[in-house]
DNA sequence: CTTGGAATGTCAACAAGGCTGACGTATCCT
DNA sequence: AGGATACGTCAGCCTTGTTGACATTCCAAG
């Protein structure tokens, strides 16, 4: 109780106020403005918005994923991914192959085309990631890592992590 | 060019993969959705979204501030803003007064139902914040927050601390 | 071999919440 | 008096989410 707010002492337990919880709050509100802004730009200008930049996102991490797979990941339904594959196939951005062993699947790569779109997003999001982690320093980007992941829902964090390690 | 990616040295330049950038930006993806889950579950219930949230919030942040004020901070249109607002004050949850100085202006302020509104949904995020910070200890908080601020686009940095520092 | 269920695709309708453009009103300032 | 500012509103459009219903294809169990 006779400890102050500012600083924390580094070992013992956290002293949090809701201020400070508040300020986190919109720290997480405008820093994700930023996150998304060189993205958003780049779609615009394709005709294209996030829901697209998240599906070629995955599909370039996990090429050959299924549709159900890249559903469960995204978190929407299979209409409103649909939606999106399907302009994205038109276009000729993703391949969408029916699966080998299990026919009724689709597995999903990106074209050269698409592959080079996403590489264009992602340099721009990397770009601003990169310069954030920079100027903040190394320690400050294993502390972000680590609450981003305490931050998410279980699922989801179990999934980012098998993400990460298995492919 | 011989460093390896796994460990952060601490003290020298960072070494950033593509890998360890696409990392930083899935852990946000996913980390965002699970910072609005608990609030979107409460605005369902009363048939209200994440817009609402955001008024609410930072009406309650800076009480009596001018719809332009909020506008500026939230970044919309003031098409989209007051399509909102109205449900608010209409359902009595803000109260809208005329400028005392300057009449044009409206002044926004939260009414006990509102304030009510606004601290259930806080408490759920402040809740998961909390729980996110304790679990990643208090430096992790640091550098959390570090990275946030340095991933804001520069007018929203300013805007976030003058908000921080100025009241 | 038949059939049930799983995976996928598609159509239709709807809602939230962004956007632009245009216009009106009240108010302030020069 | 006239221009600028703050705010509200109408109309229409887009993206992206939702439900519900239904067809197709195919694997697998009976």
């Amino acid at each position: 109780m006779a400890d102050q707010a500012g600083h924390s002492s580094g070992e013992d337990l956290l002293f949090l106020t809701d201020e400070q919880l508040r300020k986190g709050i919109e720290a997480m509100f405008f820093a994700y403005r930023g996150f998304t802004a060189d993205p958003d730009r780049i779609l615009l200008e394709k005709g294209y918005g996030r829901a697209h930049h998240r599906a070629l996102h995955f599909i370039h991490r996990a090429p050959g994923t299924t549709v159900n797979n890249l559903l469960a990941i995204l978190g929407v339904t299979k209409q409103s991914l649909n939606r999106v594959l399907r302009t994205l196939v038109e276009d000729g951005l993703v391949e969408s192959q029916v699966g080998q062993q299990d026919r009724r699947e689709r597995h999903l790569h990106l074209t050269q085309e698409g592959a080079q779109l996403e590489s264009a997003l992602s340099a721009a999001q990397r770009g601003r990631m990169r310069s954030a982690y920079r100027s903040a320093g190394p320690e400050a980007v294993q502390g972000f890592r680590k609450v981003l992941e305490a931050m998410m829902d279980p699922e989801m964090r179990n999934r980012y992590i098998s993400i990460m390690e298995g492919r």
